[in-house]
DNA sequence: TTCGTCATGTAAGAAGTTACATGATTTC
DNA sequence: GAAATCATGTAACTTCTTACATGACGAA
């Protein structure tokens, strides 16, 4: 999976926190939050990648950190440094292969809806139909924050929503054009294969 | 990962070998193919699933095999049963939520491309953008394969490649709109954050 | 006779997730 | 004073992928 981390020693998890904190996030912590309420529909990463990740990065000189307890409780705060922008810089633009990796149970179920009578086939294409204007409507609620940073100089970030409104809302328009579709063809039985159908 | 497989002690690889044997793949081997042929970009499968797969899914009376060697090199086919048929149905048409998961690195890699001069910022979208015409251009020669198997009782197969089609499509679109609007707003300089942008 | 394909597996390793563990601070 | 949040980690477990291993058949 680490076509694109190349020779360096930083995982692509690294890279994600050293873009974290130059966006403002301090604080392992914060860094979890801002991920959550970001890109977590096309990319995650866990506390237990954060941690090492914040360490190896302080190690290397892309980040400095200081200790900044809050009463008694322990806490470290990070700062991206100039060697720090440049190694981002440098990730961002390196070239090669960019995967892109999809796994969506969805599409398996609507692949092998022939095996279901209409009126089942018909329940899944709703199911997943459902499950994509959810999704679009999750992704819409967060607009509003998209915009605003892109007013305070992220332009980026909304972009990537809307890709991920446009992607799910065009799965959702295919489940309803294939609903209608389908809806008074009552085939009857299902489709028996006798003989390779793919 | 298992959300969706419930209490019936079969995973989801599982299930889809057993929906592949019911579209006419008969040995491990053509079922591996099929679904590079077909599912690859939204699920995979390695040998390594799948041949522990069949012995279960034999084991359970859902689907039967028979020895068919080809000359002196062994060979095992398998055809689904009505058990097999039944099971398949009740997990397609089995209730709760259906995963969804996304890994793009070129999502990720645009999400932080304020932190670029516009310029290299550029070059991202254009990455990204090809990278989905390809995949587009790569789909859209299935299509024939997919009209085929319409014809012979299989629709829902066709679905999911438009289905991946658009997708990328939006992908697409989006990529070279910002590539416009950005095409000669030459701002200058990357922009720099003193407090948290997100 | 050599290469590509058919056919079935095993073993080791990388990667990531879940659950656990700890404890302070803030809010209700 | 209870619950939610802040904050940082460890250990165990899955899960998946990669590489390896074997060998026959068909075509060039």
């Amino acid at each position: 999976m680490d076509d694109a981390t190349g020779k360096i020693g930083l995982s692509t998890a690294a890279y994600v926190v050293l873009g974290m904190v130059r966006l403002g996030a301090r604080t392992g912590y914060e860094i979890k939050q801002m991920t959550e309420q970001s890109i977590r529909y096309f990319w995650t990463i866990s506390p237990v990648q954060i941690y090492p990740s914040l360490t190896q990065l302080e190690a290397s000189g892309l980040i400095t950190g200081r200790e900044d307890p809050q009463g008694r409780r322990p806490r470290r705060v990070y700062e991206i440094t100039d060697a720090g922008q440049a190694a981002l810089r440098e990730w961002l633009g390196r070239p090669g292969p960019i995967p892109f990796e999809l796994r969506d149970l969805g599409l398996v179920k609507l692949f092998f809806a022939d095996a279901l009578d209409p009126g089942q086939a018909h329940d899944v294409l709703r199911a997943v139909r459902e499950r994509s204007e959810d999704r679009v409507a999750a992704l819409r609620a967060v607009e509003p924050t998209a915009r605003a940073a892109r007013d305070r100089g992220a332009a980026y970030p909304e972009l990537t929503l809307l890709m991920g409104i446009a992607f799910h809302q065009a799965m959702a328009d295919l489940c309803r054009d294939f609903e209608q579709r389908y809806a008074d063809a009552a085939d009857g039985e299902p489709g028996s294969a006798t003989q390779p159908l793919l």
